[in-house]
Formats: C-alpha cells, structure tokens, sequence
DNA sequence: GGTGAAATCTACCTAGG
DNA sequence: CCTAGGTAGATTTCACC
C-alpha cells in the first residue's frame, strides 16, 4: 500500500498543507509530476482525510484549556444519544472521545477563562440527566501538539 | 481584533484549508481580493498558525488509540526534562499535556495494536526514573475531532 | 476594490521499460 | 501494458494601481 516515499509525503503535509508538488518533489526526490500524483492518490485512496488550518486558541481568547472526563450514571441508549447530541452542539468542546471501561467520555474543552469553563462543568455538563460525575483538569503546557502519526 | 467576518473565515479554513481567495469571498459576501487580504492578516498575525493535512489514523495501520495519565513521582527539573525529551522522541505520543494538580502528564497515543500500547506501556513509559504511576484508557469511538475553536 | 503578471494545479500526451 | 516525465490550459495568488 505504502511505500517509504509515501510515508514522508504524508508527514511534509501534516506540518505543511500548502507545500506544492515541486517541494514535495525535491524533498523526495521525484518529479513535481510524481510527486502531484502521489499527493492525488493518497488523498483519493484515503489517507489524507482533509486539510485544516491550525489556529492559536491564545490569539483567540481561549486561554484555558482543559479535559473534563464525564461518568455516565444511565446507560441507555437513548440518554447516551441526548449527551452526544450536547457534546456535538457546545462549541468549547472542541474533541470528544468515548473510552472503553466505565464506558465514559472524555472531553478536550477550550474557554476564555477558569469561570466560564467552571459554568460549562456545573450549568451544562452536571446538569445533564444522562451525568453522574465528571472530573476536570486544566492543562497548564501543551508539550507537543498533533505530531505527524507515526507509520 | 476580529470580527463576525474574520471569525467565519478562520471557521472555513478550518474545515477547508484549500479554500480559495474566490470561495471564501462566495461565503463571506467579499469580492475575493478582500478575502485573500483577511486571511493573509490573520496569518500574519499568527491567529493561523499553519496549516496541516489530516490523516486517517486506521488506514495507516493505527487501529489502537488511547490516553495515558502519567503521575510522576520525583518531580525535579532534571527528571521531568529528560521525561520531556522521552515524549519528544517517541512517535506514539502525537500529543502531550502538563496538567494541574498533581503536575502529572497526560499523553495521546496512536498504536498499531493492543500489544504495541502494552509495550509502550510497559516497556516505554513505566521504566523511566521520573514515573510513579500510569493509568491508561483506550479510545472506542471518535465523536468529535478538533472541531473549529469557539470565539 | 480591481487588474495583471507569476506561479501552481490538473489533465493530457509522449517516451521508455 | 503500465509507469515516469513533460507540456498546455485553466485557476489561483499576490503585488501594484
């Protein structure tokens, strides 16, 4: 599927989108043709799923970030679907994961301060019929950030 | 700073990094010069810190991805750097947060499989100086993956 | 806000294994 | 027959007006 060409390519894009096919191919040794044609089959075939800008929450306003892990008490599906549906609508939870064991979720939350993430834990989250318990950590450094998937 | 405009155009670009000067201008009711300046000044002035590709972490053979909470026990400059330097190294660990409280680590790791995160694990994390204790949680499902940040 | 030159992408074409 | 390299038209960007 992937060779050792393939495998760099991918990893030139995830730290530059916008690299064109002659970079590429001068990183790689290869055409601006061949290398084109790689980026178009990888993208075609899958590997790539889209492009995105990155941006600085700090420049934004959104100067705490923070993981709230949520207990379920009812596990039903119906209870579970009305707390997907919230996590999919707050716009401060920017991930959210379903984890194996107490089939909890994490939540990777983004706000402008401790006081309106301390709103967000105990008028949207607690509040929710399908919640038991949550617990919440604030992160103070980001040591690495979407590092290119290993392969 | 920003306005509604600036807001919506950093929104797009993070769905869509490839997004034209012309397309966006179709979205934001701009003539595709001002567009192209907007985002030129919200690069320049690092709210877009770059963009970057996505890619499917099960099509690059990466079916296990997980959260690993790291409780250091001596918490001494010189151990918690060199542990520092271990998250640097490896490629598992595609992201990385210090947290508050306990100052303990929590890690986001992409596996091949169930055995590669137990060697990561056991092999890896657990056998540094500065760790006491880890806790680790396998991710079922992805609901949601770095939606836009909220403004 | 618009225009034009320079650069880029994509599809097609040609050559070689 | 399939893969690599090159070329032309359309599109995009960026500096200038």
């Amino acid at each position: 599927m992937l060779d050792a060409t393939d495998t760099r390519l991918l990893a030139a894009l995830q730290k530059d989108a916008h690299l064109t096919a002659h970079q590429l191919g001068e990183m790689l040794n290869l055409s601006p043709s061949q290398a084109g044609r790689r980026r178009q089959r990888l993208e075609a075939e899958g590997y790539i799923t889209g492009y995105a800008a990155r941006l600085d929450p700090r420049k934004l306003g959104l100067q705490v970030q923070g993981f709230v892990q949520v207990h379920l008490g009812t596990h039903g599906p119906e209870q579970s679907s009305s707390f997907a549906r919230m996590v999919e609508t707050r716009p401060e939870i920017t991930s959210a994961w379903t984890m194996t064991g107490e089939a909890d979720y994490l939540l990777h939350v983004y706000c402008e301060d401790l006081s309106a993430l301390n709103t967000l834990l105990h008028e949207v989250i607690l509040p929710h019929p399908a919640v038991a318990r949550v617990q919440s950590q604030i992160v103070m450094d980001q040591l690495k950030r979407d590092a290119p998937l290993p392969t």
